[in-house]
DNA sequence: TTAATAGTGTCTGTCAGACACTATGTG
DNA sequence: CACATAGTGTCTGACAGACACTATTAA
């Protein structure tokens, strides 16, 4: 007489992932991290990690934890993306990933390479473990939604930077060009960049461009169409 | 010489909460259960419960889950909100809450009511056990702002309805009031409903309206104001 | 016919997109 | 000066908002 069906286990584990997206020389680029232990070890993935209840206070503070440990980046743009759960994404059991995705300007990410941490161009990848794939495709997707009608790409730019290179990491991650009189009008509409009185970008053969910075604390505005609000 | 202090145990819990919506008289009203256990027995929370690997799919089947055994209400529109997880947020230690939000329609909806379950106009509540405040007023916030740009409001019909009263629908929602033809303009654009034909509205002393139904599969067509996108 | 709401025609101000034009640096 | 890119002035077509007008029913 066969031995009665084992009960499904009623356990589940919490991770953390983190879709971490650069611009490069026109190109979305995003951060995998080798794999040290079991399973798939070896393989690239998205840097994640269990959530530790002893030590991190809430689920961002576990993302940020984890963006030092792998890839030594502190605090930059982060944010919830969508929270993976299911029993068939992770070998290991029913597993929740809490997942995020961070922008960061590319000149301070170049130092973070090492063995254990590449910078891939997103549209180069093509499959990852477990269900990656699938969150690397919404973050991207997310970037780019969010990049028509938000202050978003401004957290991809150096410290300084002038108007037409932050149009050309618009027109990079939107795929498309842009017109210049209508680009500079709406981002002085969203009002999410600043003059540095004074500074000019050097060294070319040409008229020297307005050096801006990234306002502080300044929220997007949603452009707003509106079925004809009255009053 | 006192014991050393315990380590913080490195435990925590996952549940599933569902902000469930719907509209009455112009107001929003969302549901509210009676909590049968501790902690906070008898208080009225948002409908929730922990995710039963063994049971559950996937997150979203706990959703429908517990959304079908607290308010008997099987796969309405449900959609993933954010998910809320730290250390205070509950009583019981680290906790992770996969939060959804849900919308019916009042006529789906009346007879859910009992002694453990009642429907509440979300502007008359102040306060709630746990963060489920927070939830509530995140998925407020989420339904109201997807208004304007999506076909999110349909899902508060019923079967049958016509475009006078899709427009009070997204009046209420909104708090203003729109010009009959812009709306109309609009909703023709979204293509989120269709004539039923030959149907139309009986009994009132005036011409008789059009009746619509929810058209299906169709999704939103986010309105794209587009910086001056070329070609 | 009146009353009331359904449904449509159409004017107008606004503004995104287009693009030409001026400004200002280097060599 | 020529050249290149920075930055601005301004025209125009499209369309959201406004609102008046016609349509259709009950009483």
């Amino acid at each position: 007489m066969p031995e009665k069906t084992p009960a499904k286990p009623n356990e589940l584990f919490v991770t953390v992932d983190v879709v971490l997206l650069t611009l490069k020389e026109g190109r979305l680029l995003t951060a995998l991290v080798r794999r040290t232990r079991e399973p798939r070890l070896g393989e690239w993935t998205l840097p994640g990690g269990f959530v530790h209840p002893a030590d991190d206070a809430d689920a961002l503070s576990a993302a940020n934890r984890i963006l030092l440990a792998k890839a030594g980046l502190r605090s930059p743009y982060l944010e919830q993306l969508y929270t993976f759960a299911d029993a068939e994404r992770d070998s290991r059991g029913w597993s929740v990933s809490i997942s995020y995705y961070a922008l960061v300007p590319i000149d301070a990410v170049e130092k973070s390479v090492n063995e254990n941490l590449k910078w891939v161009p997103v549209d180069d990848i093509s499959q990852l473990p477990f269900d990656h794939m699938r969150i690397l495709q919404m973050a991207v997707s997310r970037v780019r939604s969010k990049t028509l009608y938000s202050s978003l790409p401004v957290h991809l730019m150096p410290p300084r930077f002038t108007l037409t290179d932050l149009q050309k990491v618009y027109e990079a991650l939107l795929g498309s060009t842009l017109d210049k009189r209508t680009f500079r009008r709406r981002i002085e509409e969203l009002d999410i960049v600043e003059e540095i009185t004074g500074a000019v970008a050097e060294g070319a053969a040409h008229r020297p461009a307005q050096l801006y910075r990234r306002r502080r604390k300044k929220q997007l505005a949603v452009a707003d169409s509106n079925l004809g609000v009255k009053s």
